[in-house]
DNA sequence: CAGTATCCAGCGCGATACTG
DNA sequence: CAGTATCGCGCTGGATACTG
C-alpha cells in the first residue's frame, strides 16, 4: 500500500481529507481549540443542534484518531468532558489559519456566506439560518 | 444570515468544508500546488482513475470558488489546462502544511495510511491499492 | 482531447424515540 | 446527562457510454 511517496501524500492527504471533511468535526476542533474542555451537550447547543447521533460518532471518531481525549467522572448525573491531545493541538493549530482565510473571504464576498450557510450549516431544524429561510419564504408567498 | 461573528466562523469553518470535503478538490489543488499547468487527462492519470464526471465537477466547482482557473486553446484537438488563482495559491500554501502533518503522522502509523488507503483512495477500479487488495483476498481464499 | 449524459449504490446525516 | 437504536432521504461519487 501507499506505493511510492507520491501516491503517500495522497493517502495523507485522503486521510485529512477523512477527518476534515465529517462535516462537524472542524467545527469539533474548532470549539474545543477556542473554548477548552467541553461536554457532550454543551456541543448539542454550541454547534446549533447538531443530534445526538452524528455527534457521537464524529467525537467517537476524533477519539481513534486521537486527536481528541475523553474523560468521564464517576458521576451521578454522568459528566464526560472532550479536550484536545496535543496531537489535536497541532492540527487546530494548522486549521485556524485556514478557517481565518475562510472567514477574511467570506467578509470580502458576503453571498458566499449566505450560500454556505444555506448549504451546509442550516439543515438543522432551529439554527438561525433556518428561522431566517422560513421567515422569507413566508413573506415571498404572501 | 451568519447572524453573528461566531456563526460567521462556523459559517466559513463550513465553506471550507464545502470545498475541502469533495474527495478530490485537496488533491487537485495539491498537484497544481506541486505540478503547475495540468490538462484535463493529466489529472485522471495522476489521481489514480478518478472518472471524468467527478473530475469534471469538481474543477467547476473550483472554478467557480475562484481557486482555480481553465484556459482553452483554439487548437485541433483541444488543449485545456488548469491551474491555480492567487487565491488558490493561498489556499494551497495552508493545505501544504496540513498534508505534511499527516503524512508524518502516517510515517509514525504505518496502519493508518493502509486503512485510509482502503477507505477513500482506493475505490478506484485499478488503483494500485485496488490490485493489491484483490490480490490479498486471492490469496486468502485458497 | 475534454468533457457530458445516465444510471445507480453507499452512506453521511437528520429526526425521533429510547436507556443506564 | 450522555449517549444508543432505528429509519429514511439526499447527495456524492463510481461505472459506462457517448459527443463536438
Amino acid at each position: 500500500m501507499c506505493v511510492d511517496k507520491e501516491h503517500k501524500y495522497l493517502c495523507a492527504a485522503g486521510g485529512i481529507l477523512s477527518i476534515i471533511s465529517k462535516k462537524w468535526a472542524l467545527l469539533i476542533i474548532y470549539k474545543l481549540g477556542t473554548r477548552g474542555r467541553l461536554r457532550f451537550t454543551d456541543f448539542s447547543t454550541e454547534l446549533d443542534t447538531i443530534n445526538p447521533q452524528a455527534l457521537s460518532e464524529t467525537l467517537k471518531d476524533l477519539v481513534s484518531e486521537g486527536l481528541i481525549e475523553r474523560e468521564s467522572f464517576p458521576e451521578v448525573p454522568p459528566r464526560v468532558e472532550y479536550f484536545l491531545t496535543p496531537e489535536g493541538q497541532t492540527l487546530w493549530e494548522l486549521v485556524k489559519p485556514l478557517i481565518q482565510w475562510a472567514a477574511e473571504r467570506d467578509y470580502r464576498d458576503k453571498d458566499r456566506c449566505d450560500k454556505i450557510c444555506r448549504k451546509k450549516m442550516c439543515h438543522s431544524k432551529n439554527s438561525p439560518c433556518k428561522r431566517e429561510l422560513q421567515n422569507e419564504r413566508k413573506n415571498n408567498n404572501l
